[in-house]
DNA sequence: TTGAAAGCGTTACCAT
DNA sequence: ATGGTAACGCTTTCAA
């Protein structure tokens, strides 16, 4: 069942039937109908490979995320999930790749191969190889995240600096004087990881700001590390009453070093920090945050690269959101 | 950049360069060393649409997964990741499709249009109109999950009644005598979620087994609907010391009410259930749970898959999974 | 308004 | 061991 024989039941020529498809050339009302009729019968789809090739797209995009090992978070899997969504409404499918350098099997596949028309980076590290690779062969790209130049790209991403001291203001407002932030993991930050970082200069600076006492650790990305965070935490300075955290996976083992260690919060200790809106749901006390407004990232995300992908020579447009902190439940007078 | 300008390079027939770089052929020393340079040279890599368009395959496994709206599970996420990184191991991608039923646009257009060799169907159902679909076409597809009459599919899954099951004897050694079931939503049950049922079917008989008092509820996969979840159980039955869930986004939830009851688990009340391992640890007191495979079995998925397709007529086998009940400090003497 | 035919970049069969 | 060429299924230019 393919165009030919379409053409051919309908009695027309296959450019004929090519064109009632797509409706760039006008077809009489007649015999589109009745290529209309021989379609659905047959239930004839066009080969999507043979359309690729054809017109040199593939009405695919590539969305890029690291590879397993470190744990995902629950934010990844709504990027996903929205990414998916919003393609969807453009007609373009997703292919995922998984990568974290530029070096990647499955990422070379992608573009050397061109299967996909475009493609979404995840996880943005401040001086990142993969943007070089893609800006450098000039291929279409949007990333979530961005980068320490990210003048002449495109991308979408949330103000993690920003955020990071709305928090820090937030606790000083309640008259915390000494507090601490609670980052992703060492070797995330060594290779320049984009939220740890600009996270991080946010905190620094607004505690500096409001002369606080601020220390700040890194996390590994689990519940253990994050039990162990905590100890350490109380054990550097016990005068501690507050902490902001970058690290979602970390969270609950937060909540269990400080209860612990005897710290009932929000009555003797203030945790607050950024996640995904529905994690923060599940603590308790639940989690005043800066809510990712993840879903709305990756449709962005999709918006902003079908459009690059429409208008080659756009220029490149972002989108940078910093989302409010959610008052809940986790934060209090010093 | 294409197969005739490396061929014309090197002065051999396209041909010679095709069979150079598939190996179906024997190709003399010298020429295959003088076509790798030239390839090397030009960084020439086959074109994928054109080679899907001449063999009849994608090299791409579509991965069928339900759309957002009710949030995703950490288990959904793991299976994403976990299948991608198989596939890419056998040199294939992995494409996405949210679909929760068989008239899914991109559903449709995965199997329409043939983007796909074959496919990986998650979230299934008893009775399942994808899986009935695939079937009656006779499309190759895998599914995590099995439905009512797996005997001629593929599949891979766990068995959640014997989890359910165990849990329940497990509380029941520990000397409770009424406990309660805290499973998917509504309208989960209604369209026939598999693990639901199997999970409430396995809870049941193992309560009526060991003489239990039973209740079973249905509960919404967010930490509110939990909360309220637990109120209703204690409020149905106050003596009611224990419960099973099988609601992983509600848990947090769970635990809230419990506290907010005045119920200390695992003191005055147990919990466990089933549950993705490193979700188990985040919670305090940590979860006895057993633990889902999730990455295990979307290896195991791909394997199977990658099989059917490079062996159209072999006999279905599938994988069923019972993993052990991890204890951990939710759950103690009644 | 429609048809014929030349691509798109590979693969694989048939020759030599 | 290698070359020529017809597929694969679609889009689009050129003609009528």
């Amino acid at each position: 069942m393919n165009i030919g024989e379409v053409a051919k039941r309908a009695g027309v020529s296959r450019s004929t039937v090519s064109y009632a498809l797509s409706g760039k050339r006008p077809v009489s009302e007649q015999t589109r109908r009745k290529i209309e009729q021989v379609i659905a019968d047959l239930g004839y789809r066009p080969n999507a490979s043979a359309r690729a090739l054809a017109n040199g797209r593939t009405s695919t995009l590539g969305l890029v995320f690291p590879p397993a090992g470190g744990h995902y978070t629950g934010m990844q899997l709504d990027f996903i999930g929205s990414v998916v969504e919003a393609a969807s409404a453009y007609d373009y499918d997703v292919t995922l790749s998984t990568s974290g350098m530029d070096s990647d099997r499955s990422f070379q596949r992608l573009l050397g191969e061109r299967r996909v028309d475009g493609a979404i980076l995840m996880e943005i590290r401040l001086e990142d190889d993969r943007v070089d690779h893609f800006t450098r062969v000039d291929f279409p790209f949007v990333t979530i995240g961005r980068t320490a130049h990210p003048e002449q790209t495109w991308w979408v991403g949330i103000d993690h600096a920003a955020l990071a001291a709305s928090c820090v203001r937030h606790l000083a407002d309640l008259g915390h004087r000494t507090v601490a932030l609670v980052n992703r993991p060492e070797h995330l930050l060594r290779v320049g990881y984009e939220s740890a970082h600009r996270g991080l200069e946010g905190f620094t600076k607004a505690a500096a700001e409001r002369g606080l006492t601020a220390r700040t650790y890194r996390c590994g990305d689990s519940a253990a590390a994050g039990e162990a965070c905590v100890a350490q935490i109380l054990h550097d300075d016990p005068t501690t009453t507050a902490l902001v955290t970058l690290n979602e996976a970390a969270l609950g083992g937060l909540y269990r070093g400080l209860a612990e260690a005897g710290r009932l919060v929000p009555h003797d200790f203030s945790v607050t920090g950024i996640a995904a809106g529905h994690w923060a749901e599940t603590m308790t006390p639940q989690l005043t945050a800066a809510d990712v407004p993840a879903a709305e990232l990756g449709r962005l995300a999709v918006e902003l690269l079908v459009e690059r992908l429409d208008h080659p020579d756009a220029t490149p447009r972002h989108h940078l959101l910093t989302p409010p902190i959610a008052l809940r439940a986790s934060t209090g007078p010093a």
